[in-house]
DNA sequence: AGTCTTGTTAGCATATATGCGAACATTCGT
DNA sequence: ACGAATGTTCGCATATATGCTAACAAGACT
């Protein structure tokens, strides 16, 4: 099952209200799909990542799940952490 | 003189030690360039768009020159008010 | 059953972006 | 030179992300 199969399976149960705000929350879980499959592909733990980045794991989730409001020093943060850039565009 | 160009001579002038910090530095101002761009190619003034945002233009103008640390959240709304989407990406 | 690894979540304190008004600067047109 | 439009900067208050600890959850494996 795929992570997006996933997500939706387990948000339906636990707030069924969950896609009457789906528009805006789809970006916020492709964010937080990007960065943890950037993690996977990296081959690191949660908790390799946190120490990379001098904290904790906690907090390594979080970004990875609510996304949606993420500072982009943050964000650059993780990708030095992941061997990789940010790039920003508008289109 | 392009916009770069401006903005260093201008940055020289007030802040000497400035290009030490070069690199982290860049970034920001590529982002903030990126933003006035689309904001010019969308043909608006910082006032309009803060009216679109229902902000004020202090707000818009500091979203342009410092840009280093912007919540995503405040980028989509940037990005809306110009008629465009934020795509983020990590390479 | 248990234990280890990995990931999630909640609560709280702190750091920092955001939002605002007002003063100031710059640019442009007349 | 002048005024008008546009953009910048500075406090300050408020909202919210960040950082941490501790507890909990889910799998994997013996």
């Amino acid at each position: 099952m795929s992570d997006f199969q996933n997500y939706k399976k387990k948000r339906m149960k636990q707030d069924p209200e969950f896609w009457s705000g789906y528009d805006e929350r789809l970006e916020t879980f492709k964010l937080g799909i990007l960065l943890k499959q950037a993690r996977l592909e990296a081959g690191l733990t949660q908790e390799q990542i946190a120490k990379r980045l001098k904290t904790t794991k906690s907090v390594v989730s979080r970004m990875e799940n609510h996304a949606t409001d993420i500072r982009l020093s943050t964000l650059e943060k993780f990708a030095k952490a992941v061997g990789r850039k940010i790039h920003v565009a508008l289109r």
